[in-house]
DNA sequence: ATTATACATCAAAATATTTTGATGTATCAA
DNA sequence: TTGATACATCAAAATATTTTGATGTATAAT
């Protein structure tokens, strides 16, 4: 079951740093740094067309990396903590590791 | 003085999410988990052309993910660890915030 | 000197992502 | 009920990234 679980694991990560390959969804995510925001918020500090934040905030929210919560005409979106945990213990494992130089090709 | 040196980082960041962006070059990264590889390892362990896997290793050395080092024909890759650091620090600071609910538009 | 190996680079083609502008839906206020 | 606001979705166009196959360069072995 461990390895199923790696394996959800990795294709979370794939998305998850996708999702962080955009400078202007970096952009947004720096927003939400300070929390929550909504789509006008973005807009006004962004200067970025509506439809073009909410085609990025679709693959963050698809990513789980942002979660949301609608009241009434306003939908606020924040950093998903989980994710960002995710990702920084899977770089973490990525150092894990003795650096022991090996010949290669052999 | 640590907002001026988050400002300079801001384009390292950018460049090091988008080298994890590709599902190929997070293959690469994870073979590096172990040690140093160089082409000719990668391609046994992963069937992509040598062409292919020169083009990945570039944008990875070029966001200063990976370091070479050079030994007769062979060219050694291995994980820029300081690099990994960053991106960790980074997300660190994401996750700083109180998260404090705001209204939004006024 | 010739040949083979390890890798880089290049231009064209294939493919994927992003942007735009229009339209759709839900909520709210008058 | 009508109109305005906040946001989502869509298809087409614009743009960017990736792949391929050919060629180039440096090192090393014969």
């Amino acid at each position: 079951m461990l390895k199923d679980i790696s394996k959800v694991k990795k294709e979370n990560i794939s998305k998850l740093m996708v999702s962080f390959s955009d400078p202007f969804r970096l952009e947004i995510i720096n927003l939400m740094m300070d929390g929550e925001v909504c789509v006008c918020d973005i807009m006004k500090l962004t200067n970025l067309s509506q439809s073009r934040i909410s085609y990025h905030i679709k693959i963050l929210k698809e990513a789980a990396l942002i979660s949301d919560r609608q009241e009434g005409r306003w939908v606020y979106y924040s950093l998903n903590k989980e994710s960002l945990f995710l990702i920084k213990e899977w770089i973490t494992s990525l150092t894990d590791y003795s650096s022991n130089k090996k010949r290669c090709c052999e």
